[in-house]
DNA sequence: GATGGCCTAATTAGGACTTCCGGTGT
DNA sequence: CACACCGGAAGTCCTAATTAGGCCAT
């Protein structure tokens, strides 16, 4: 097998990644990209970086050589005659090696990216990296096993729209990604788990692949009832819409979540944090997978999370005086929101005030406020709490 | 004029879906 | 009844490989 290292070191590509996603996290998004918008613009793949170019037609020859075929032996095996016989008179076409296959996830061939500097992403590769963004995963798509492989697309329809807009395929929905799905159970990508709907299993998973558990603050969407279920939360998701426009809603849950994949998550995920973090990021070693938890810097709950974290944790962080008394040991996920959510309210209301001064009433309409709606307009009565309250 | 190298546009083949459909199972 | 699921068939899109032609230098 022919081994391709393009991109060896990965150093340099982990640290340019790395500043890229800073400043992308850092950023404004002034023409308020939606996650979709991202997945479809933005999204470049990082999946380990290693990815494999099949051998084309392979042969096992009496004596058990086995090798690859190009197309002159494969006349030669067929017609008897040499392939030479075969050209026309006039110049033609060589054979033409055949093109190299989708990568499966095993794959030991490293490329720049996936395709030579092409962006093209395979649905698979897709799925894998939704798996690996915590603004999808548990949210559309979640691992139920993964030590197997398996995971369940828990809002199928907003994972068929995400790769719709990836595709540039407006009318994508789930019908056609499970076609899609479907073939890779003939080409030993993916198989279906039975007698569970909307659950598949990766057959091979790539070494570096990073795991997002439940629990990272995220509620699942489950496809059938999260747009009845949310009362409490105007801006809910309404992902079962069968048209394949965005709703409006649609699109204000998924501005929320405006940031590219996090890529390089396996690098984050190397320096070890609280273990009481419910979240669990792990990089899988060959034949296990240990756990290896974030830094604080790549913490669990970060300001632009905030936005969907759930009405009902909200309640629960209003109750100020179970808030006050969490121990970060013991709550740390509870106690890092209510951490971020009072500095994120201390910071809006000094904004606030700083725009009441410097700009005239028109300035502050109702954009400025909008943005602030989720955190402000429905905490009223939440108290900042500073490192100091502890 | 012949030859070779380089570049570019056009052509071609093939992979990876996408779309549509009829059907089954839950 | 809605939805997930299945797989066949035909089509589209994209990309890599190949060809053909032009230009230039030797």
């Amino acid at each position: 097998m022919l081994k391709v290292e393009l991109c060896e070191s990965g150093e340099e590509e982990t640290m340019e990644t790395l500043v890229a996603a800073d400043s992308l996290l850092n950023m404004d998004c002034p023409d308020g990209l939606s996650i979709e918008q991202h997945y479809s613009q933005t999204f470049l793949p990082s999946l380990g970086d290693v990815i494999t170019a099949p051998v084309t037609q392979v042969t096992v020859s009496a004596d058990g050589i086995v090798g690859p075929v190009d197309q002159s032996q494969w006349h030669l095996l067929h017609t008897k005659k040499p392939a030479s016989q075969l050209q026309s008179k006039k110049r033609s076409r060589k054979p033409r090696l055949r093109r190299a296959e989708s990568p499966t996830p095993e794959i030991k061939v490293k490329k720049d990216k996936y395709n030579k500097g092409g962006n093209t992403l395979y649905l698979w590769q897709f799925l894998m990296e939704l798996l690996q963004d915590r603004q999808v995963c548990p949210r559309y798509i979640k691992w139920t096993n993964p030590d197997a492989g398996i995971f369940k697309l828990v809002n199928s329809k907003a994972v068929a729209r995400l790769w719709g807009k990836h595709k540039n395929k407006p009318d994508m929905n789930y019908e056609t990604m499970g076609r899609a799905l479907r073939y890779y159970y003939q080409r030993g990508i993916l198989n279906k788990v039975e007698g569970q709907r909307l659950v598949y299993q990766f057959t091979s998973l790539p070494k570096d692949m990073v795991y997002i558990t439940d629990g990272d603050g995220t509620k699942e969407e489950e496809d059938e009832d999260d747009h009845t279920n949310n009362s409490g939360n105007e801006d809910a998701v309404s992902d079962d819409s069968d048209d394949c426009t965005i709703s409006s809603s649609d699109q204000s849950v998924e501005e929320e979540i405006s940031h590219p994949p996090q890529k390089k998550m396996s690098s984050i995920s190397a320096v070890q944090t609280p273990v009481n973090q419910r979240t669990r990021l792990a990089t899988r070693p060959p034949g296990q997978r240990d756990t290896v938890l974030r830094s604080a810097s790549a913490s669990l709950i970060q300001e632009k999370h905030l936005p969907i974290v759930s009405a009902e944790m909200l309640r629960t962080l209003q109750n100020l005086e179970k808030v006050q008394s969490l121990q970060p040991a013991g709550h740390a996920s509870v106690f890092k929101t209510a951490q971020l959510l009072g500095s994120l309210y201390e910071q809006q209301a000094a904004a606030v005030m700083i725009q009441d001064r410097e700009s005239s009433p028109k300035a502050h309409d109702k954009d400025s406020h909008q943005g602030h709606k989720s955190s402000q307009g429905e905490t009223p009565q939440l108290v900042p709490l500073t490192t100091s309250d502890q």
